[in-house]
DNA sequence: CCCGTGACGGTTGAA
DNA sequence: CATTCAACCGTCACG
């Protein structure tokens, strides 16, 4: 790619788009992150550009060597630069590693409630977690708020207003009266107490129910009228699935259960997801956060493409008497070189947990495993929140319940908070 | 220095 | 099957 680029000789072009930007701090950080070198970058020049992309070649001071760099400039602002090659987990400034798009894994997000509540502050949970103080800052509003460290449900649309029970009440109000508007169904919803205000569904909604849904149907029913007696309308066949989905008002989020699962509170889910072994003494007493920092700092080898998949699958990690007897360098090793050599995930990546062996051959290392390697008590089978429900760990777990923030307040308040340096 | 907040790029899944 | 859209994510910068 880089020759190709190289030969397009486009970069006067660019020059008078892009005008020339130094590699900023971030983006020299994010260039460390990707690379096992220090990128002392001393120059750079831009070979070649997309609409959106940039690629600009980079000289290493040490070595004089230049590294080709595709970049996309964010927010079309100079001097913002984010490295988009190669795609793995990210790694912010404090050097942590995260994924972009995907929400901190539950491990993560229950340690930053559970140190809260031990007195520690958000700005010592965000330096000692490697997590952003805004992402510490969110998850904790969020625990303070609902109770859960769940993250909220991604993707999907809207729970859906035009359920079959409104439909079908549409389809009646028009065979009564073929003539009736959308706004007087629309009425007709809310005074029949066929829905609130809350799921009425617009004007627009029902105009689209009655040209797609019904329209043929008023239509016949026009000349049925004509000729016979009204009789009941007919059972509706339409191709709704008689499951919705609605926001969990614990979770913050809509976690739709599928076919079988019955909805769960917010903070019923939370003991359904965390096992019973992530008190406090497993969570941190396990390992020193001194000695997590240095798991921490090992850069995953893992694709951003195997990591997606890994967060849909059961991803189960080394358990922790594996990782503890396991000297630090070749942890740090088997987290940085675990990747086959061509790059792709083993099929391993995408066996779910109940098949894998309890050993997980380590041949993909998530962005997270540092985090919870030492964690397995509770981590051993995490996933990612999926809709579908199969992420759910199918241990029953008793995490305490959530306590009020008033217990981290006061430990703050308390004379002697308990210094991070401390765990 | 701490922290709340909005912008941002990104992911996800239903429609 | 590809696209659109709106939800969410964490990071970052700002005040």
């Amino acid at each position: 790619m880089s020759q190709a680029l190289f030969s397009t000789g486009c970069q006067k072009k660019n020059d008078r788009i892009f005008p020339k930007i130094r590699p900023t701090p971030r983006m020299r950080l994010k260039c460390k992150s990707h690379q096992e070198t220090d990128p002392d970058f001393t120059s750079h020049a831009t070979i070649c550009k997309t609409s959106a992309v940039q690629v600009k070649a980079f000289s290493l001071r040490s070595t004089g060597k230049k590294e080709l760099w595709v970049c996309s400039l964010l927010g079309k602002q100079p001097g913002r630069l984010k490295a988009m090659e190669p795609a793995f987990g990210e790694v912010n400034q404090l050097g942590g590693v995260f994924v972009n798009g995907r929400p901190l894994p539950n491990a993560i997000r229950l340690r930053i409630v559970e140190l809260a509540q031990l007195g520690i502050r958000p700005c010592d949970i965000s330096r000692q977690l490697r997590v952003s103080h805004g992402c510490v800052s969110k998850i904790l509003a969020r625990y303070n708020e609902t109770g859960s460290i769940l993250p909220g449900a991604i993707g999907g649309s809207k729970p859906r207003v035009t359920t079959p029970t409104v439909v079908k009440h549409i389809r009646t109000y028009k065979q009564r009266d073929p003539g009736i508007f959308a706004w007087e169904i629309r009425d007709r919803l809310l005074a029949d107490g066929v829905c609130d205000k809350f799921n009425l569904p617009s004007v627009s909604s029902i105009s689209r129910i009655l040209r797609n849904k019904i329209g043929n149907l008023s239509q016949q029913s026009q000349y049925e009228s004509a000729k016979q007696a009204p009789h009941p309308p007919p059972q509706a066949t339409l191709p709704y699935n008689h499951l919705y989905s609605y926001p969990n008002p614990i979770a913050g989020g809509k976690v739709p259960n599928p076919p079988g699962v019955p909805t769960i509170p917010g903070h019923m889910a939370m003991h359904r997801i965390w096992p019973s072994s992530h008190s406090v003494t497993d969570i941190l007493g396990i390992r020193s956060i001194t000695e997590q920092q240095i798991s921490d700092s090992t850069f995953p080898s893992s694709k951003l493409e195997d990591w997606s998949t890994l967060n849909r699958s059961n991803f189960q990690p080394p358990v922790s008497p594996v990782v503890n007897g396991m000297d630090k360098g070749q942890l740090e090793q088997e987290a940085k070189y675990t990747q086959t050599p061509n790059g792709l995930p083993t099929v391993n990546s995408y066996v779910s947990a109940p098949s894998m062996a309890p050993y997980h051959p380590a041949t993909q290392v998530s962005p997270y495993m540092a985090y919870s390697a030492t964690t397995s008590g509770y981590v051993t089978g995490h996933t990612w929140q999926h809709p579908s429900g199969s992420a759910l760990s199918p241990h029953s777990c008793d995490l305490p319940a959530p306590l009020p923030f008033k217990s981290m307040t006061m430990a703050r308040e308390g004379s002697h908070p308990v210094p991070a340096s401390a765990l």
